[in-house]
DNA sequence: TCAAAAGTGTTCCGAATACACCCATGC
DNA sequence: GCATGGGTGTATTCGGAACACTTTTGA
């Protein structure tokens, strides 16, 4: 790696100093769903810069591993996470986004089924918490932004794509399926349309199970049936709410 | 930015040569459109590695420079091409996509109103040309991977955006629209109901103007009025076709 | 007058909407 | 019984698909 001057010789200043000075980043933004509250996850920051800040689960990118892998290497290093829905948005490369120097982040994003647990393992924060995402506190580096990024995105993919179902336990009822829809977009739906409609796609299971202690007729239990998804899809099926 | 060692504590390894050791480059896709058939802007590759092969428009970064210029940059460096759509999608990042070390790539698109012009205007490389996207040369590093991303990402957006505007020149038929729509989309739309759709999106401005040299009825002209587009989509309307 | 493409109108069908209504459970 | 949410059925409307048709030009 010592004359990559000669790979590029259309650029002018390509010492190997500048050819490896940017440091990489991942940072995530985690969302969770619970009460009707669409939630992210932040972290304490307990040093500096922005010492005392709430930020974006991230961290910087070792140059031995891969991105995606790096960015499942972050979320179950900060919070314990792993196997949850984890996918790249958009990467942020202002000059001045970092105090320490020159650094790249990737966004991504990821979803996950439950916020009642703690999620922290271990990690230089303070502490952790879950925000609704209509009541955020300031935010560390420029992770608004990539919150904001983050969420357009979260919010244009629950349309096209089922992947509203990973932010509910496996087993649901229609109803809470709606809600989060409602929390997402920002919108109300219509119950026997939403039901008609999402029943009629054919992705989701009946089980023989019924909600418990509800002082109300209790709804059926539905399951996603991601099998079903992915052969309908090759078909030519497209999901859309 | 001598110890970042102390903004990340959780790792390990960070070394400062860890924390800087990544070569960042910028690969674009570029669109162009002519005479019913999609292509993509390549160039010969003058210099190893892959000397002889074709590839994307791209070249590394320089870290005084932000992500968005750079993409611009690079872009007129190569091409000559400037004040042209350019945007965003993917970021690749395998460890061993480029054999000079580790260098991440953030993946552009952009879309040309004309492939008519030879817009090489001076680089590094042997040659450039425009490739119907059916029937595309091997490619250098991982390009294949990124064009096909890219491709991906042009078909999303299309549809729901009005982007496809970008590849016609500004006064078009219909008759030219609905064909880019069907190279793009790879599919056909029925005449008459492709007319009502779009005029009834009220987002074309019909002009005086019919074309010429033509042995049958000369069709009518049209523009894009993005003025208008802003304004609906502000009330809520989305583009989709 | 013919070929070729521009451009219009009309019917039909299915999906989305808007509601009205009944059902099961806890208290 | 009654409050609460679960769950079903139906009439209406709207947009898209299919397709038949007329118009205008060059050769």
């Amino acid at each position: 790696m010592d004359n990559t001057e000669t790979y590029y010789t259309n650029q002018t200043s390509h010492s190997i100093q500048n050819l490896l000075s940017f440091g990489l980043s991942i940072d995530c933004v985690v969302f969770g769903y619970h009460n009707g509250e669409v939630k992210v996850l932040l972290i304490e920051r307990d040093i500096e810069p922005f010492k005392g800040s709430w930020a974006l689960i991230g961290d910087l990118v070792s140059p031995s591993v891969d991105l995606a892998s790096a960015a499942s290497e972050v979320l179950s290093n900060l919070t314990g996470l792993k196997n949850i829905f984890l996918e790249q948005f958009t990467t942020f490369g202002s000059i001045d986004r970092h105090p320490a120097g020159r650094v790249i982040t990737v966004g991504y994003y990821s979803l996950v089924k439950s916020t009642a647990q703690k999620p922290l393992a271990s990690s230089w924060a303070k502490s952790s918490k879950w925000f609704n995402i209509n009541n955020l506190p300031n935010l560390a580096f420029d992770h608004q932004d990539i919150l904001g990024k983050g969420l357009e995105t979260l919010k244009r993919g629950v349309r096209y794509r089922p992947v509203g179902f990973e932010l509910l336990p496996h087993k649901f009822t229609l109803l809470q399926l709606q809600d989060l829809y409602e929390a997402i977009l920002g919108c109300t739906f219509d119950k026997p349309n939403f039901r008609k409609k999402i029943l009629g796609m054919d992705l989701l299971v009946p089980l023989n199970e019924v909600e418990s202690n509800v002082s109300h007729r209790p709804a059926k239990l539905f399951q996603f049936d991601r099998e079903r998804y992915l052969h309908l899809q090759e078909e030519g099926f497209v999901f859309d709410i």
